[in-house]
RNA sequence: GCGGGAGUAGCUCAUUUGGUAGAGCGAUAGCCUUCCAAGCUAUAGGUGGCCAGUUCGAGCCUGGUCUCCCGCUCCA
């Protein structure tokens, strides 16, 4: 497929020019776990601040923090994670089916009559609460249940899947191990919802606000794949949104529609971006949405955008003992606020980012007739890692000096690059293929004129400005 | 996790039935001084993903393992 190769062309790319590495790729890599290089981790930084700045900066009524990865560990209990992401699973060795247990023997429970219904979910629930899968596996054996495709028994050991990653806390060992386990979260949110009484009694916020979040994540994937696309360690941005119960909806539609003109503001083509509605909602939310982009594999969740209403906030209630509440003046009530979440993979905006400006285009050589393939970047120039490049045309007759002076005036505002060795198209395409949007380069027409030729990455165009002009040229570009 | 495909220099690839690895591009240094990658000279870079086995001898055959890609599955 066009497309597979398109997107291998992108990987090897990013490879090739320290946008991307694998982990630990000296020892043979470790499985969906990758390194941003050095134009990487600018892009994805850039992505980030970008953000950062449209929900905290260009919104008054909504702030930052960052909340560290280690959390209590009753937090994962009152999120849920405990109960809902740790599900002991089961595969029939003939359909290669794979089921929850819970749902597989529920299912057969529905077909049988009371009192043994009843009393096969009792057991399950027993069997499950004692995490004795031996015994579950059994359950199934003894009530010959089959798979509903392959219509076998023919089933693998239960195994449980526990998708947050553990690790010991504290020096000092406790004699139940458990006491010491604390999770990697598996969200940035709960970080969020924690400081919720913090954040608004210090920052004396009023309802409705946010609060926004930038930060690392951790997941233990079945499967992780596609690149950058799905991996076990991955940085989300997200923004929680308190709201006056009952106005959750209206808030949701806003944010909905918010966030998708963000998207298309950065650059992406709205065709390649649509709205997938949830229709199985989780045991949080009373409405969601995937903001979905036109990877090269395909349509696939970039950003979500959740109506959570007050259910986390009452469960850290519940489980904490401390009122979650807020007290509104206008109409004299004190609640639990609703919350409408808004959430973006960082790294899949960045792969939506790259895949978007990858282009192979075909351009002319000096040689007649003939074409050269030139690969290039299209970046956002406010996102773009390089925003200038300078070049001598030569390094002789003091055109070094000229450049280098230019990079004293521009490096403090903006990430810039110099070079002198090989040709100026080769200098120009090494920029295009990092997606440095302008290049200036000094010939030796400015020695007499302090003009110098900059150098537009995406039209070709170039054009004379004046020295002293670069800084603002490239400032005003940028922004 | 299951099935399929792949892994040789930074990248793209070659190496006729097993006989101790080559090219192009790229990189580095120098020459040339030239506004869109292909001029000249020199240099560096691989224990063929890794580990075993078969063999006098393995990049090539066999097994295992790691990693990546595709399909399924999974994604509270």
């Amino acid at each position: 497929m066009a497309n597979d190769k398109l997107f291998a062309n992108i990987i090897s790319h990013a490879k090739e020019y320290g946008f991307i590495f694998q982990s630990s790729e000296i020892y043979d890599g470790l499985s969906a776990v990758y390194d941003y290089g050095q134009y990487g981790s600018q892009l994805k930084k850039n992505i980030r601040d970008y953000w950062w700045r449209s929900m905290t900066q260009l919104n008054e009524n909504i702030v930052g923090i960052d909340a560290a990865i280690f959390m209590h560990p009753t937090t994962w209990k009152a999120s849920g994670h405990v109960d809902n992401f740790s599900d002991p699973m089961i595969d029939n060795k003939d359909s290669k089916k794979r089921y929850r247990v819970d749902h597989l023997i529920e299912a057969h429970a529905e077909t049988l009559a009371e009192p043994e219904a009843a009393s096969l979910i009792a057991k399950m629930e027993q069997l499950l609460a004692a995490d004795d899968y031996t015994g579950i596996k059994q359950l199934i054996d003894d009530n010959k249940i089959k798979c509903s495709i392959s219509g076998t028994a023919n089933w693998t050991d239960v195994r449980q899947f526990n998708l947050m990653f553990s690790t010991e806390f504290g020096a000092v060992s406790s004699d139940n191990p458990d006491d010491n386990i604390v999770y990697l979260r598996p969200e940035t949110a709960q970080g969020i919802f924690v400081n919720f009484l913090n954040v608004q009694k210090t920052g004396r916020m009023k309802i409705p606000f946010g609060i926004a979040q930038t930060g690392k994540a951790f997941r233990n994937e079945i499967v992780a794949r596609q690149f950058i696309f799905r991996m076990r360690e991955f940085e989300q941005m997200e923004m929680q949104f308190f709201v006056r119960p009952g106005t959750e909806l209206e808030w949701y539609a806003k944010w909905k529609e918010a966030r998708m003109k963000w998207h298309q503001e950065l650059g992406i083509p709205a065709e390649k971006l649509r709205f997938h509605d949830h229709t199985k909602l989780a045991h949080y939310a009373n409405a969601a949405v995937d903001i979905e982009f036109e990877f090269p594999f395909g349509w696939k969740e970039l950003e979500g955008v959740h109506s959570r209403t007050d259910y986390d906030l009452k469960r850290h209630q519940e489980f904490s003992k401390k009122k979650m509440q807020y007290f509104d003046t206008e109409i004299n009530q004190n609640y639990v606020p609703f919350v409408v979440e808004t959430s973006v993979g960082l790294d899949r905006l960045f792969l939506t980012i790259l895949s978007n400006a990858y282009h192979e285009e075909q351009v002319p050589t000096s040689e007649e007739g003939k074409t050269d393939i030139r690969t290039v970047l299209r970046i956002p120039a406010k996102l773009a890692p390089i925003k200038l490049a300078v070049f001598p045309l030569t390094k002789k007759d003091g055109l070094p000096e000229i450049a280098r002076a230019i990079m004293q005036e521009c490096m403090p505002h903006f990430q810039c690059f110099y070079e002198e060795k090989d040709a100026i198209g080769k200098r120009y395409r090494r920029q295009d293929a990092i997606g440095t949007p302008f290049c200036i380069t000094v010939d030796h027409q400015t020695k007499e004129d302090g003009m110098v030729t900059v150098r537009n990455r995406d039209t070709l165009i170039q054009e004379r400005i004046p020295v002293s002009g670069v800084k603002e040229y490239v400032q005003n570009s940028v922004v």
